[in-house]
DNA sequence: CTTCCTGCAAAGCATTTGCATCCAT
DNA sequence: ATGGATGCAAATGCTTTGCAGGAAG
């Protein structure tokens, strides 16, 4: 059960299933704060911080709140942690299927990549280290056309 | 030249090139801290923080100095930037190779994997996107077997 | 009731910045 | 001399924590 949501995309997810089920399906009491918290992390188009959930939360949910709920979401599987930038941490959902990103080092414009076989590959791999991947981040540092 | 020295490994820059000349070779003023610093990383085994650094450099490099070489290094392409760990930016020289990790999310254990084909196909993929690459990082989060 | 959550404000840390001083050209 | 580099300390900004009040079972 919990397979078929992490590989679900991410309106998969919204359309069959609402917050607090999904909060109750990773063992995460379903209150008011993590309800909101979860729908604020799948009303972001892409990656959150605790900062911008708490912006589209303001007067709903406690900023400390927010990382502690962000905190107990990865923990429980619910959301995958990014560390793209320096400074802060990333949150998305699960399942919303893998980013990758092309980071110009000058212009820090960012290239959205869809999947790839590479995935696949990467998988194979973790396995033969006995790892059971639940997600994976993919930073290529460079220079973009423009800049170059 | 350049393109060389960042496909060595660690202890061919070291051996052929002193830190000064590594840095002049990046139009960088090598000062006394500067040279410290590229030595104190290049002594680092694996990646190293500004605080690790400094740890070794105390009575010799400021701790601001540290940073803003650290910084300087990046962007002059002699050291990369790893976003490993969340409130904590590590760097390492440029051409140790790639380090690819597998992170465990539960007890945090880390194995390190060698490079492998992926990564040619990565630079295939860059390249599409008229990206130069420079480096990259790649995060695998999961559980490891002793964990499960 | 009892346990877990939350909010608020007060820390905690890594990192950055302002500014006076110092160094190298 | 002159522009860049450094050190120190103050300031930032993200994140965590202590504690008292609240909600849930």
């Amino acid at each position: 059960m919990t397979l078929i949501l992490m590989d679900a995309t991410l309106p998969d997810v919204l359309r069959d299933l609402d917050a607090a089920s999904l909060l109750r399906l990773h063992t995460v009491r379903p209150t008011r704060q993590r309800v909101a918290v979860v729908e604020a992390l799948a009303a972001e188009p892409n990656d959150a911080t605790a900062q911008d959930i708490h912006a589209r939360l303001r007067d709903k949910v406690g900023l400390a709140t927010v990382y502690r709920t962000l905190t107990l979401l990865s923990d429980a599987g619910v959301a995958d942690t990014l560390n793209h930038r320096p400074g802060e941490t990333c949150y998305r959902l699960c399942g919303e299927g893998h980013h990758h990103h092309l980071v110009c080092g000058r212009c820090h414009r960012v290239v959205e990549l869809g999947d790839c076989d590479v995935e696949r590959r990467l998988k194979a791999l973790a396995a033969e280290h006995g790892f059971t991947i639940s997600g994976h981040t993919l930073e290529l540092t460079g220079v973009c056309a423009s800049c170059r």
